[in-house]
DNA sequence: AAGCGTTCCAACCGCACTCCC
DNA sequence: CGGGAGTGCGGTTGGAACGCT
């Protein structure tokens, strides 16, 4: 799609704009086993066209299993409101305090509703009553509960905000609640004890387009479960416990380089991509799986 | 139905920061 | 301490969806 500059040199011959559903289920199925410990690495690792940055983002904002889509309700918003009173564009610090909800998507938000919203507010104060402190409760409260993963003390003096300087000295204490993440809630177990992604488990309103009316038909999920109902990942019992608010994967687990391609060219078939072909292809699939990909896919 | 303007948000970019050697 | 690599953050972009005429 060619969003904003022209790609740097080393992003020549890679893929850009939107995440195709095979994309979404080879990073996804690539993290669960492997975990992300070396962004930069993983495309290549799991035969991703992209680039570490892309795949991270994807990742973050998008893929992981705790994210919490469909509108912000009313907490929410209020929430955002106070704490970017507070921090002024801190996008990331506002979304520790918001579980499942990610920096991009609140300034996404930000922008297109909660400011014009504030902005309304302070008008109608001001035209209404002429009240001297009409914008005083939307700049300070302390009466902030929001649910963060652990508890901290938000430190607003490096708020380089200006809606935000008369709160600058000011330290904020959350209460907040440990998010308990199971791989359990997204990967199901069959018999065998091998395991595979369970799309409808893990988030009933999943959708790669929460703009849309029909934004539980997301493509990626609807693939998998009227084409895939039990894509296998393999064995990863090593991964059922795995928190993504607490571990990073990629610290924990380990696979070797044979292993992961092993892993990749055997996904590869179980989706039926065809990229790296038949049995006859195997070994130079799993010798130089980057350059099989890209022979293949000219 | 078609055209046009607006809204929304996923994904991009550059820069800043942290870590390691 | 300096430099490089990896990662995180915030601003911006642009395509798709939506609404209006």
């Amino acid at each position: 799609m060619g969003r904003g500059r022209a790609p740097c040199c080393e992003k020549i011959g890679l893929n850009k704009g939107s995440w195709t559903p095979a994309e979404d289920m080879r990073l996804v199925a690539y993290i669960q086993k492997f975990g992300h410990g070396n962004w930069r690495a993983l495309p290549k690792q799991a035969g991703l066209l992209r680039c570490g940055k892309s795949c991270r983002l994807r990742w973050i904002n998008y893929l992981r299993p705790d994210i919490k889509r469909g509108n912000f309700s009313k907490d929410e918003e209020d929430t955002i409101i106070k704490l970017h009173s507070l921090l002024g564009n801190k996008w990331s610090k506002i979304a520790s305090c918001l579980p499942g909800r990610t920096d991009n998507e609140i300034k996404n938000v930000w922008n297109t509703h909660l400011k014009k919203r504030v902005v309304s507010t302070k008008q109608q104060n001001i035209d209404s009553s002429n009240d001297q402190q009409s914008d005083v409760e939307i700049k300070t409260s302390n009466n902030i509960n929001a649910k963060i993963p652990e508890t901290q003390t938000i430190d607003s003096s490096d708020n380089q905000s200006g809606e935000s300087k008369d709160a600058s000295e000011e330290k904020i204490e959350i209460v907040i609640e440990p998010i308990s993440l199971d791989m359990s809630t997204f990967m199901l177990d069959d018999e065998d004890g091998d395991f595979f992604i369970s799309p409808s488990s893990s988030n009933e309103s999943y959708s790669t387009n929460t703009n849309n009316k029909d934004q539980d038909q997301d493509p990626l999920w609807s693939i998998m479960d009227e084409e895939y109902p039990d894509f296998m990942l393999g064995d990863c019992e090593e991964q059922t416990n795995y928190n993504p608010t607490t571990t990073t994967l990629g610290e924990e687990s380990s696979c070797s380089e044979d292993e992961s391609k092993r892993w990749l060219a055997n996904l590869e078939k179980e989706l039926d991509l065809d990229l790296w072909g038949d049995e006859d292809n195997l070994q130079q699939s799993l010798s130089d799986p980057v350059s099989c990909y890209f022979q293949r896919a000219l």
